[in-house]
DNA sequence: AACAACAATATTGTCGACAAACTTGTTGAC
DNA sequence: GTCAACAAGTTTGTCGACAATATTGTTGTT
């Protein structure tokens, strides 16, 4: 009920656009792909789990048949964002803390792989260059608790060790888990003392990057989301 | 979601039925099993690479309107098992040699993970057995060239790996990949020694799994996995 | 007032039709 | 004979309508 109210009438473009209160307004990715805004929303909670997606109101709010919001859906089972019940229809998947600890173990066995891929097949100097962002501008970002800012440089971070690792199934999988947890990472890292200990870990494992060790990378990868992991079953009642 | 039951399904073989109304079985048997059915064919290759799966054909065959079968194939498309071009169709993926050693260099951490988590949670003694099965009836089809019985063994034991793992989203990926790759196992059992090797392989697993060392666990599945990838390079030329 | 049976409404499931895009076959100029 | 332009036929993309099922609201009985 968070969207606006929308008239009967046919306004196809237009009610797609006024449903869309976001700031980023492309016109060309409503009629291309429904599936990837409903992606973004779920994964940000605009769409809270257990939402009911009515494929009605979808359709009118994008300007489109049922037919193809349908498709969208089954996508996003598949993806494992929505859980779908015959007849009742789709809602929002539920993030239990045992399938949060599900996700993690296998994150942490990918991101590992993926740090050895790119300690082998990336570019020193792309770690020398990270490593050196960790050691300033992250180091006081943490400091002063500039937590956005934080973010935004572990994302360019690890967006620079999936391009690395050159593996497009791997990229695929940890984007579909990254896709499910990342209403979770912000809350992780605000924990007492996170952010302090994955800057740690962070450069840490930057430095065997830079040296070319990958087996201590990934080694250090997955110890790196081993920590993260019991932070977030330490302090699950103020996550979940 | 259901576990993946690869059994042989009602073959809907006689196709395009004529008629009109068509004698429909069950509904919701049917149903959602269109795509079932599609992953397994391609994954046997009775569908074989690169053929185009035209959605009024399926449509027909199956006795449903299009819009399931265009469900159906952006499933597939999901699971990575077809490849669509806009207003060109969908195409079974064809597997290059770049894509298989990255579906394997994935597997390997995964199945190392399952191998662990089977060890932890998993109970002794369905290890004892298996390994009593390895050193016996399974040792005996590696001599005597039974390869399908091997296969079928070894099937059975992945089973017990992965529900002893007990973790869904491993689950669901190791069976995406393996639905991927299943062609390609056979016909890397079939090297010459590999067989052997793999019997070896998988009886040290055991034998640490049977001792609780879970790391060790690991360490020997992700060392089976790579072996098995080294083989597939060498004998890439025989094989793809 | 509590409850059950029933009616009305809302939502999902399925289908066939039409439009748009691509593919193939034919014709004609050079 | 080769090639380009065009026409006929396929194939995919999108839509609105109808059927089946679930949910909600109403009424009457105890």
């Amino acid at each position: 009920m968070t969207r606006s109210r929308l008239r009967s009438v046919p306004a196809p473009a237009t009610a797609a656009r006024a449903g869309r209160a976001a700031p980023r307004a492309r016109k060309a990715e409503v009629q291309q792909d429904i599936t990837l805004v409903l992606r973004q929303r779920i994964a940000t909670q605009e769409i809270p789990p257990g939402s009911k997606l009515r494929e009605n109101e979808l359709a009118l709010e994008f300007g489109v048949a049922r037919a193809r919001v349908r498709e969208a859906l089954s996508v996003l089972e598949q993806r494992g964002l929505v859980e779908r019940i015959p007849n009742r229809g789709a809602v929002v998947m539920r993030l239990e803390l045992s399938q949060v600890a599900h996700l993690y173990d296998v994150r942490e066995v990918l991101e590992g792989l993926c740090a050895r891929l790119a300690t082998v097949n990336g570019d020193p100097a792309v770690w020398r260059a990270a490593l050196a962002q960790f050691k300033g501008p992250m180091a006081r970002h943490v400091a002063e608790g500039d937590i956005d800012a934080y973010i935004a440089g572990y994302e360019i971070f690890r967006r620079h060790l999936i391009d690395s690792a050159g593996n497009p199934v791997l990229a695929g999988m940890l984007d579909s888990i990254l896709e499910r947890t990342q209403a979770l990472i912000r809350r992780i890292i605000i924990l007492p003392g996170r952010a302090e200990v994955g800057l740690k870990q962070h450069t840490a494992l930057l430095e065997a990057m830079v040296r070319g060790d990958a087996d201590e990378a990934e080694r250090l990868r997955r110890e790196n989301m081993r920590s993260a992991k019991s932070y977030l079953e330490r302090y699950q009642k103020y996550i979940l």
